[in-house]
RNA sequence: GGCGACGUGGCCGAGCGGUUAGGCACGGGUCUGCAAAACCCUCUACGGGAGUUCGAAUCUCCCCGUCGCCUCCA
């Protein structure tokens, strides 16, 4: 059993080993904090939360970088346009850094409930110019990138002959340059396809910085090439991000470190991993359109498109319900339904804990257990691992009523593979963990009291006890000889 | 226009030449004081056409449609 990743570089899966065991590097693009994050944050930080979390369960040491943009990147055409962080800064009338600060917050706020780990590291771009002074300096020593009023623009048809443009895009300039709109006389650049590693800055400029070109800020692609090689070394094993980061964003990043690093850059990274996009009834989301949906929406249920609010394993588990290089197609109906699939799974595996074990096994727990772990070794197939738990569900009713045996060891290793596939793995939560004996112990006597009134036929007082237990989210479960109950939310 | 992806049963969504994916919803049933839940059963699809093959949702070709990237974007 060996993991297979699906390399954008190379258009197929390819089995994954380090370069340096057992440690494996890992750079993801993070967000940029000028808004609230969104349902593709939550995706692209899920998918990549399972991968982290996979790394380090097949025994990896992982140091994964996942960057803050906090400056830098333009809205607009080409040249011109706006920065998105002073945008907001000037709309809401506040320092940059405080703009980068709250939805830095936010984000984490909001990835925190999602059960996102934290990075080992989370570099900001503004706290890392002197690195990407540094490799600047080194692509115009290269040779390059040139300077023009104070500010940089790699050259890439200089780098042409030098280096392949365009392999992680399957782009290549002639077609690059019949789809360029070009700003007649407005660009500074040579070609229309080069693009600025440093701006220069004017100064009502509000983020702004020295550099041997002048006062000016960092381009839009140089903070992830400079923070991902300055920490993981030059190339790294994954680099991940967002389907719609390939181009332009990813390919300059293999422009910069071949620029920087020569051939033995290596195309920066030996992996990279993109996850897709999420749609809302089809289409991307934008916020032109109307369809954009914060991570803070499903959870209270603030927004046109939903009824109700839905708690972070909803979404988690819906994210997880796709494989990570489909498009996901966001709609309530989904999401419900992924929050009640989510519910039965959870319940199922407190049911686990009941299961007595027997001398011997009737069916093979550890052929099923292979067949999860082939499912995320095939290029994370979360979708298909949690179907085999939704057929083991089936077993384990037959378990518990002593249809079906499973000897000591194989009852540990079902209990194993589920704790260690659904939560260290995939990170989903078992429901309230907190406080719960005592609050076990209460329900129960609750539980019982109801079914000592309804053997007295004591309906009334029967039926309140399960209005009450039922308006705390407690769901009973009548059976001939007992009553079960399972928190429903 | 160029590059890429995709079209699977009411909805979401796996699939990578030969088993029922799975979830949710619907319908039927068991259970129940009534319910709910749970459990059981049912629903067996693959845009259209042609081809390759003993056999195709899976391969090839054509057509239709959808989406993404080519400008910041997860």
């Amino acid at each position: 059993m060996a993991l297979a990743l699906y390399n954008t570089l190379s258009r197929r899966k390819e089995l994954f080993t380090p370069l340096h065991p057992p440690y494996v590097g890992m750079y993801v693009c993070g967000p940029t904090v000028y808004g609230d994050p969104h349902l593709g944050h939550a995706r692209a930080a899920v998918t990549f939360d399972v991968l982290y979390r996979y790394l380090r369960y097949l025994g990896y040491r992982v140091r994964y970088v996942r960057n803050i943009t906090d400056v830098g990147h333009l809205e607009g055409d080409a040249d011109e346009g706006e920065d998105k962080i002073l945008k907001k800064a000037r709309l809401e009338k506040v320092e940059p850094i405080e703009v980068a600060q709250r939805y830095t917050a936010l984000y984490h706020r909001a990835m925190d409930a999602l059960n996102v780990l934290r990075p080992s590291i989370e570099p900001t771009a503004t706290g890392h110019i002197p690195q990407q002074i540094q490799m600047i300096e080194r692509i115009l020593a290269a040779g390059y990138a040139y300077v023009v009023n104070g500010s940089v623009y790699l050259d890439v048809e200089k780098y042409r002959r030098d280096f392949a443009y365009g392999v992680l895009s399957g782009r290549n300039i002639e077609e690059l340059l019949a789809g360029t709109r070009e700003l007649e006389g407005q660009s500074e650049k040579k070609n229309p396809w080069d693009f600025a590693l440093w701006k220069r800055a004017e100064p009502t400029h509000l983020m702004q910085w020295d550099s041997p070109w002048g006062r000016g800020y960092p381009g839009w692609h140089i903070e992830c090439s400079a923070m991902s090689t300055h920490y993981l070394g030059v190339p790294f094993d994954i680099h991940g991000g967002g389907i719609d980061l390939i181009f332009p964003h990813h390919e300059a990043e293999i422009a910069q470190a071949h620029a920087c690093f020569g051939e033995a850059a290596h195309h920066q990274a030996r992996f990279w991993v993109h996850n897709n996009l999420v749609t809302i009834e089809g289409q991307k989301m934008s916020k032109s359109l109307g369809n954009f949906i914060t991570v803070e929406e499903v959870f209270t249920g603030h927004h046109p498109k939903l009824t109700r609010g839905y708690p972070p394993m909803a979404l988690r588990f819906l994210i997880l319900q796709a494989h990570y290089r489909s498009t996901l197609d966001f709609s309530e109906e989904a999401l419900a339904a992924a929050y009640k699939a989510y519910l039965r799974l959870i319940s199922a595996y407190q049911r686990l804990s009941q299961l007595v074990s027997h001398p011997y096994s009737t069916y093979s727990v550890q052929a099923w257990r292979e067949r999860v772990f082939s499912a995320l070794n095939d290029d994370l197939n979360t979708a298909a691992a949690l179907a085999l738990f939704f057929e083991q569900i089936e077993d384990i009713i037959r378990l518990y009523r002593n249809e079906i045996h499973l000897s000591g060891e194989d009852l540990e290793t079902l209990r194993n593979t589920w704790k260690e596939v659904l939560f260290d793995i995939l990170g989903l939560r078992p429901i309230e963990a907190v406080q719960r004996e005592k609050w076990d112990r209460l329900v129960d006597f609750l539980v019982r009291l109801r079914r000592q009134a309804r053997s007295e036929k004591n309906y009334m007082l029967a039926d309140i006890l399960r209005n009450e237990l039922r308006a705390v989210g407690v769901k009973l479960l009548d059976f001939p000889d007992e009553t079960l109950w399972e928190l429903s939310e």
